[in-house]
DNA sequence: TAAATAGTTGGTGCTTCACAGACGATTCCT
DNA sequence: AGGAATCGTCTGTGAAGCACCAACTATTTA
């Protein structure tokens, strides 16, 4: 039944004051959202909001590795590259071959890409402007920030050992 | 192909300086990485991230018909029946007939239901560590207040006429 | 040379979800 | 009173997302 995700510790905050406010089903509700106005906004363009969290995420890490994106994405790697397929029909990612080591496919987006995440967040501004509607502009990108800055948090547990499954029921 | 979402002006701000930051792929992305997580920790409580939504939501807005339930979570009404219908069995929420109108049922969180919310964010403490380790606490608590206020928005054009369909392509 | 790794392909099965159709109960309109 | 609309419920259907498995090639590493 475990779906096997690596239990990482995270000892650099201890538990000073855990607030008892948890935010995981406000931002599922949220994306949830978000998600069925962008659809829609999206699909003239051909996009799926997947793609677009895949050229966010490429556009904030550079060239990646397509494992090193399964990670990042959470996602299967053979579903990455389905995923990784639509966007380069598209001609929004470029696949290279890595020169240090030939296996690996050095994922990395276009001109076109660019453009293109441009022009689909462009066109999201209506949706956000529905689900946001209740923040003003500068607390919309005090949020911007914020969630820029959880998701662009390497999860750097993957290789290392993390054996410190040290359970915390406190609470 | 369009989900007939009402698409409400938001003429109260006034397109000052509209930042091109879009925070719907982090969001989704974001979500995505704690839905994985929340799965693993809720599955001994018998919950599911959706459930614990509709949770929030009921804490947050107290008693309500189910179809005012299914417009703020967004979701079928044939569908919140049964996620309803689940909650109910393990009596985390009450259906009482509406003594104004008899064909409502009016939803409503029981004790145990407000009991087993706050086990369950007490429960999701580690996986929001997780994904938003690179928060602070006052950070989180910050971002927990946006998102909150945002998801709270009631969104009131359902049944009004919102006749302001003047589409905003300039961006 | 053998083993491990990166990517690809194809397939399977589970789950979610929107949508449609039908039904009983109830309320609203005239 | 009679008819239409509404709320909740049940059932089924079909599409999509996704995890997982197995096999295969190319390449690197021990």
């Amino acid at each position: 039944m475990f779906r096997g995700l690596g239990r990482l510790g995270h000892m650099s905050a201890p538990p000073l004051e855990p607030s008892e406010h948890r935010s995981g089903a406000l931002l599922d509700h949220l994306a949830r959202r978000m998600r069925l106005r962008a659809e829609s906004v999206l699909a003239p363009l051909g996009l799926r909001p997947r793609h677009l969290v895949a050229l966010t995420v490429l556009r904030a890490g550079g060239g990646t590795s397509q494992q090193a994106l399964a990670t990042t994405l959470e996602m299967d790697s053979t579903n990455i590259v389905g995923l990784l397929n639509d966007l380069e029909a598209k001609q929004l990612i470029e696949r290279r071959r890595s020169p240090q080591d030939r296996r690996r496919h050095v994922v990395e987006l276009t001109d076109d890409g660019a453009k293109s995440l441009k022009e689909a967040e462009c066109a999201l501004a209506s949706a956000e402007d529905e689900v946001l509607g209740a923040l003003g502009p500068a607390e919309r990108e005090t949020l911007y920030e914020l969630l820029r800055r959880a998701a662009t948090t390497q999860v750097t547990c993957t290789e290392t050992i993390c054996g410190t499954d040290t359970d915390i029921d406190a609470c």
